[in-house]
DNA sequence: TTTATATACGATAATTTTAGTCGTATTTAT
DNA sequence: ATAAATACGACTAAAATTATCGTATATAAA
């Protein structure tokens, strides 16, 4: 529990790549390559961020990605919730409601944990955990 | 991602319930009842709880769960880890070794997301979040 | 202007994890 | 004795995640 995607985890590796490398296009095949990620599902990811400004695409033969000003200072909490959604240890507040027979009695837990994980989360960027 | 599970989220549910009807004796399958959880799998995880005596067990006739002394200033890192294990945002550290090719590139930024949640929750105890 | 390389994106299949069930043992109040 | 409750391990079912596949689009270079 508590766990974070291989999408995630893949996305970090990328972009940590891609800040080591600054400015220099990389593609996602060497990307995959260099660390045994499936390309396929890196690609998406890429493409993802790259919909977001986190990174920079460009298409084509010798294209790839790179970073863009926005990189490093992103936050962890933008970061996730672009790869996976709403950060939240329970999806009852964005999904259906509570299917608990009589009254959830956790609402008031659940909400001050999520506030606190967010609260943290949007406190620290990507080159703060660098 | 970064979701509880449902055992954390029907413990947390008993226990606060356990707290509203403090020194009381609930059984299982009254918890079950009123709030719609599978028994056997609340019953799974108050063995626990009860193991780690965040709560007191009496088996029998009239039995069932009560707090204890020690149930309202658990903290919310005892209480996850109890029920599942060490904290963390991947198995990395606690499994086998990093199964990257190359060297993983996310050590240090794992170490520190993981070291920020578990600060979080060692500083967040149950009545914490009432 | 054709070809090869790369991103973009949706659908589907495989795998893994989580959730739930079942059976049996043990304790204890009545 | 009996019935009600916890204790615990093995197994099954369901859900979520992970990975793959197919096709489209853009573009650099021969």
């Amino acid at each position: 529990m508590l766990k974070i995607t291989r999408k995630v985890e893949y996305a970090l590796i990328a972009v940590r790549h891609l800040e080591e490398t600054s400015e220099k296009l990389v593609s996602v095949n060497e990307i995959s390559k260099l660390y045994g990620i499936p390309r396929e599902l890196l690609a998406k990811t890429m493409q993802k961020l790259a919909s977001a400004n986190i990174v920079k695409s460009v298409k084509g033969p010798h294209g790839g990605y790179k970073t863009t000003t926005k990189t490093a200072n992103t936050t962890l909490n933008d970061f996730f919730e672009i790869l996976e959604g709403p950060t939240a240890i329970m999806d009852c507040y964005f999904d259906s409601g509570c299917d608990h027979l009589t009254n959830c009695n956790i609402r008031t837990p659940i909400n001050k944990i999520n506030n606190s994980i967010r609260n943290l989360f949007d406190n620290l960027t990507l080159s703060d955990i660098s």
